[in-house]
DNA sequence: TCATGAAC
DNA sequence: CACGTTCATGAA
């Protein structure tokens, strides 16, 4: 691995700083024939970022692989300190493979690829599957299902369902309902205020449940798709206490939330660990996707740094975690013991987490990889 | 109860 | 090849 961090501070010195995997340093403006290949690559993968987003099924997942080890390729280029001059000379780098220093060599040669000129077409078909999907509950099984019964788009759906005409599970009918709502990014704010409401109602039925919302919105985005809350609390530290405890914790927070007016729909009614639902603030009046999961205390670390993300974090430390013989999920981190049980390390924060990793601690607004 | 689809 | 787990739904 090239991507050591060099850092003054002793104790930290042999840490991994996971925001070197994407490596900005040294890519200054030059008009070199490295520059060039950087330039073609980042347009090969927004070509190919396009692609995915106008397929669908197994082209969808080859073109979303396709899309990663490019990326993988490009930042491999970037943290080259010198001159790239030929194709085999770049296939000495990491995530760089015949497919790849064939392009540099046609790259250097024309100055761009002929792939990038080919517009992707779009038939039909795919257009109207991809518009479906965008109604939550309806995936790509499905919407095929839906134009195989005649459906033509998102507004024929509408009209077939009034009509009677095709059947929708309660998902995709609440989906449908709030379907424009649901396509408004939430702005921080909201979804802070949202939490002190949530807190608020929680503390009078369980004042020791602890309330985290995660997702981008603790990353500190400006802007979240939807709502991702954490709930734990340290009276249920294990799983026997989650199964064997008579009472609730979710599904009656739930059915408080709903009596205040903040939980206006369900996506799903009988989890005891995860709950999917819309809500609403008083003031803004739009309908929200929300999601709440509740786990034990001992797995509250790592699933709040699992669902904090960047999506791409968790898989650079759970790739990370496994060379270091370790297994890291939502649940917990386990120090792998051949041919025995895992071993589970309780730990006591995220930063604990980072550290058994060897990683250098990130905060959350610091997540955003690549 | 099981398999499949969908979401994250 | 390309994540694994939770929940909903419909068939067995």
């Amino acid at each position: 691995m090239s991507t050591r961090k060099i850092t003054i501070r002793v104790k930290t010195a042999d840490k991994i700083d996971l925001r070197d995997y994407n490596n900005l340093g040294g890519s200054k403006a030059q008009s070199t024939g490295k520059q060039l290949i950087i330039d073609v690559l980042s347009q090969l993968i927004e070509h190919t970022d396009n692609i995915v987003k106008s397929s669908v099924g197994d082209e969808k997942k080859k073109n979303q692989f396709r899309v990663a080890q490019f990326k993988k390729a490009l930042g491999s280029i970037k943290s080259y300190p010198d001159e790239i001059s030929s194709g085999t000379q770049a296939r000495e780098l990491p995530g760089i493979g015949k497919g790849i220093a064939d392009r540099i060599d046609i790259i250097l040669k024309t100055g761009t690829l002929p792939e990038l000129s080919e517009t992707p077409k779009v038939d039909e078909t795919t257009r109207v599957i991809n518009e479906l999907t965008t109604v939550t509950g309806i995936g790509e099984s499905n919407a095929k299902k839906f134009i195989e019964m005649g459906v033509t788009g998102l507004d024929d759906l509408r009209h077939k369902y009034a009509q009677g005409l095709v059947k929708l599970t309660h998902h995709m009918q609440i989906g449908l309902k709030y379907y424009d709502d649901i396509q408004q990014k939430i702005p921080y704010r909201e979804i802070f205020e949202l939490g002190e409401l949530m807190r608020t109602c929680i503390r009078q039925i369980y004042p020791d449940v602890i309330v985290e919302i995660c997702g981008s919105h603790r990353r500190q985005k400006a802007f979240s798709g939807d709502i991702d809350v954490l709930m734990t609390s340290e009276s249920i530290a294990t799983d026997d206490d989650l199964i064997s405890s008579h009472v609730h914790h979710l599904k009656d927070i739930v059915k408080e939330l709903k009596t205040i007016g903040f939980l206006i729909d369900d996506l799903t009614s009988q989890g005891d660990t995860k709950y999917m639902g819309v809500c609403l603030h008083p003031k803004v009046k739009i309908g929200r996707r929300i999601d709440i999961r509740f786990v034990t205390y001992d797995s509250y670390y790592p699933a709040i740094l699992y669902f904090t993300g960047s999506m791409m974090l968790n898989k650079l430390m759970r790739t990370h975690a496994l060379k270091k013989h370790y297994t890291l999920n939502e649940y917990g981190l386990y120090r792998v013991v051949t041919g025995q049980t895992d071993e589970k390390i309780v730990v006591h924060s995220e930063q604990q987490l980072f550290e058994l990793l060897g990683l250098v601690y990130l905060e959350p607004n610091k997540r955003e990889i690549v």
